[in-house]
DNA sequence: TATAAAAAAGACCGATTGGTTTATTTTGAA
DNA sequence: TTCAAAATAAACCAATCGGTCTTTTTTATA
C-alpha cells in the first residue's frame, strides 16, 4: 500500500504554471492539448492523469492568474500610507504591466471576459467574481478613505470602482493590440490625476 | 459565353451578414465552417465557391461590423449641432448598444483585439487601424470643438480621445460578462458629465 | 428552348481535435 | 531489495477541423 505523495500535486503546479500564459495568449478555444504537452514537456497520459480534461486546466489557470494579481495588488496596497496612495497602485501597476509575468500576456481578466462571455460559462462566472472582487476592494477602500477624511465625501465610490477599472482595461486592450505603452501611460496618467484630486 | 452575375456577389454579402455575430459572439478560432453553414443555410461548397477560407471570411466580416459601427456614428454625429454634442453621441450610443444589432453580441473591435492581438497578425491590423480611425475621429472632432470655441482650449485631444474609448470598451467589457447593464449606465454617465464639461 | 457556364450541394480528404486505454517507468514503503 | 501502486509515456480512438473535388442544379443568353 502506499499513502498519497506530493509528486502528482507538484505536476499538477507545474502544469498550471507553465500553461498559464498560453491560455492568456491564445484563449481557451485557440489552446489545444498539444500547446499543453509542448510548453509542459509532459505527455498526453500525464495531463490527463492530472486533470479531468482541458476545462479543468483552463478553470485552475484563471484562479493562478487572478490569484497573482490580487496578491500582488493586496500587498502594494499594504505597503501605503493611506487610501488614496492605495488606489494609486492601480495606475502604478498596470502602467508598468510588463513587468509582471501574470499581465505580460495580457490582462486575463480582459481576456477571459471577452471570449467567455457568450461561450463557456464557468469561465465566464469566473471573470464576473473576478471583476466584482475588484469593484468591491475598490469601493471598500474608497468608503475607508471617506471615513479617514483622506478622501471628499461627496465621492461616489460604486461610480469610481466602475470608472478605474473601465478605463485600466479599456487602456490595456489598446496597449496589447497597439504593442506600445502610448495610450496606456496617457491614460493611466489621467487616472492618477483623477485620484489625486479625490483627496480631501 | 456568360457574363459576370450578380448572383455570387448577394451570396457574398449574404454570407459576410449572417455569419457576422457568429464570428463576434464565438470568435475566430471558436466559429467553425459548419457553424457558417448552419446560420447561412448554404453548403460548403457554396461557401468556399465564394470566398477562399476562413480567413477570408473573417476579415471581410471585420470590415463589413466596423463600416456599420461607422457610418451609424457618422450619421448622428452629423445630426448634432456642436462638438460636444457630437462628443456625447458616443456615450448616448453605447448605453444603448442591444438596440443596435452589430452591437448586441458585443464590440466588434474590443472582440477582435483581444482575441487577435497574439494570434491572428491581420485581424490584430484591423482592429489597430479600427482603433485609429476612431481615435483621430475624436482628436478632430475636440480640436474643431476648440477651435470654434465650444471646447475649452486646455483640454487635450489626444488624452480626451483615449479615454473616451477606454472607458466605453472597458465598460462594455462589464456589461457583457456581468449580463447587466449596471455598470455600463453609470460609465457613461460618467463620461456624459465628462463631456458636458469641456464647453467652453 | 437548347446549352454552356456559373453557382451550389455534397461526398470526400488528410490533419488535428479532445480524450481513452494500455504499456512503461518511477516511486516509496515493507 | 522487492514489489505493488502511482505516475508518466505513448499508442490509439472517434469526431471534428479546414479545405478540395466532383456532381447536380440554377441561370442567362443565343
Amino acid at each position: 500500500m502506499k499513502i498519497k505523495t506530493s509528486k502528482s500535486e507538484n505536476t499538477k503546479q507545474l502544469i498550471i504554471e507553465k500553461t498559464a500564459s498560453v491560455f492568456n495568449t491564445k484563449g481557451y478555444a485557440g489552446t489545444s492539448i498539444n500547446d499543453l504537452m509542448n510548453v509542459t514537456g509532459l505527455s498526453k497520459g500525464c495531463i490527463y492523469g492530472n486533470f479531468e480534461n482541458k476545462d479543468e486546466i483552463a478553470l485552475k489557470v484563471f484562479d493562478y492568474n487572478f490569484a497573482k494579481i490580487t496578491q500582488h495588488m493586496k500587498e502594494r496596497i499594504l505597503a501605503t500610507g493611506d487610501s488614496v496612495e492605495g488606489l494609486l497602485v492601480y495606475p502604478e501597476m498596470y502602467k508598468n504591466y510588463y513587468k509582471y509575468p501574470f499581465l505580460q500576456s495580457g490582462c486575463p481578466i480582459l481576456n477571459t471576459a471577452t471570449e467567455a462571455d457568450d461561450t463557456h460559462p464557468q469561465l465566464k462566472e469566473r471573470a464576473q467574481k473576478a471583476l466584482d472582487l475588484w469593484k468591491t476592494a475598490i469601493v471598500n477602500q474608497v468608503k475607508r478613505g471617506i471615513e479617514e477624511k483622506e478622501i471628499k465625501e461627496e465621492t461616489d465610490p460604486n461610480e469610481l470602482a466602475v470608472i478605474i477599472i473601465s478605463i485600466i482595461e479599456g487602456a490595456f486592450m489598446q496597449a496589447k493590440v497597439n504593442n506600445r505603452m502610448t495610450e496606456l501611460k496617457v491614460a493611466m496618467s489621467f487616472l492618477e490625476k483623477m485620484i489625486m484630486q479625490l483627496r480631501a
